[in-house]
DNA sequence: TTCTCAATTTCGTGG
DNA sequence: CCACGAAGTTGAGAA
């Protein structure tokens, strides 16, 4: 870790760290410019600029969630001394993309070996739905029985296909939040296209709520709405002692 | 800036730190756990944690674009240590989610007085083609005369709507990237909600192709399609000489 | 590679 | 606050 490096020592920096497949913390008075997709301009500011070990750029600023700027894994580096000023450049090929960082000045770089082995798990809450209707049907419906997940159909994903007492068929589309009217949209094409092959079919949407307009599409359509939180599938999957993981950070 | 702290010297660090409202980089092995909308775990790695001066949180690995764990601007933090751990929380209220850094030992901590007042400045491929539009409307149809920009109509937006030689009412949408079937649908939906106001309405989706599917739907739908792409209309703005910008970056 | 959908999407805009 | 759409969306998974 170098305090305050003049520009020399940073593009040593910055070229050593590169080739040596380094993580690089860089705190320096930059500005940024981008172009590709589309093109950005960001003048003189301080800003934290990492480059990760497998080529990976983001630029933060002090505030804000989002980096202002960044380059996915992959992406190929030049570093060079122009007028004064280091410049740090960032490409990307498909779709061609550059990123230039103008350094006025360095307040720290550190060139970092990192070790990070730790696999990352994630429980979505569409995950937890689906898993609590898989485990208990009922909660959606009494009798109905799952016959896949994931089914392609046509243009799609269909969530769950089912069949309910009488033997028809349902197809049921989980949404975690509020369903709006795309949700109503999306099952309603997977319903016209399981019918168009001639079958009776129904459709069930089930999430926690649904918006005003959606509400009004489900009925037109003569779709089915099925209120389900995932608080509640949480307390499914609890009881069937499948998930106390979960449970442990429920408050 | 601080190398090498204790836990004791790291917790002092981040507490004044953060009612400072500095921005902290912190560098150090830890474990994260997130609970909120949705649920995550990551075991014992290096990682790169930063608390903005505006109390949002990125955490980032050595690798990969995007952070493993977040949390918004405004962001409440607490920081203790507990049975020789390190331990920042970071809350949010509306949804209310938490995300608990545990350090086992820090590497690096800073605490950074940024200072980062320019206005970052975003040319959108979509602006650009919207742009070339108004200044020509002749790229997608001869005659075209545009009447409004960003039009409500019912359910959502309409890009442009426009008048043809006939006088007729043209609904122009445009997709800066291969349109696909929802771009088809979207266009329809506002083709339609104009026409059961009685009007002759035409719709035109404008994009550089079209998914195999999109096409199919386009047709069945009595909708056209007009190739535009993103580069010809840099052309355009170019040749009426608005964007020099832009054209520098060109290559 | 293309296509489709999810995301702790986030971010803006308008009602 | 809700609703809706864009994003340099990114990322994962399947054909």
């Amino acid at each position: 870790m170098i305090e305050k490096p003049n520009l020399e020592e940073s593009l040593e920096a910055f070229k050593l760290g590169i080739s040596n497949r380094r993580t690089i913390i860089a705190v320096g008075e930059c500005r940024i410019d981008y172009f590709g997709r589309g093109h950005s301009e960001l003048d003189y500011g301080d800003r934290a600029v990492v480059i990760k070990s497998d080529g990976a750029l983001v630029i933060h600023r002090p505030f804000g969630l989002e980096p202002v700027n960044w380059q996915p894994p992959g992406s190929m580096y030049r570093a060079y001394i122009k007028s004064g000023s280091l410049i740090v450049e960032a490409y990307r090929r498909s779709p061609e993309e550059k990123i230039i960082v103008t350094f006025k000045r360095v307040l720290f770089l550190a060139p970092l070996g990192l070790r990070d082995d730790a696999s990352f798990r994630l429980y979505t809450s569409e995950e937890i739905m689906k898993k609590a209707f898989i485990k208990r049907p009922e909660i959606v419906e009494k009798g109905l029985r799952v016959i896949s997940e994931e089914k392609k159909v046509g243009s799609g994903l269909v969530d769950c296909l089912c069949l309910d007492l009488n033997g028809g068929i349902v197809i049921v589309e989980f949404k975690k939040n509020r369903a709006g009217v795309d949700a109503v949209e999306q099952l309603s094409n997977y319903v016209r296209e399981l019918r168009s092959s001639g079958s009776e079919v129904r459709g069930v949407l089930v999430a926690p709520s649904l918006t005003k307009e959606a509400y009004g599409k489900l009925n037109s359509l003569k779709l089915e709405f099925k209120r389900l939180s995932v608080k509640k599938c949480i307390e499914i999957l609890e009881s069937t002692g499948e998930t106390s993981k979960i449970s442990d950070f429920i408050s």
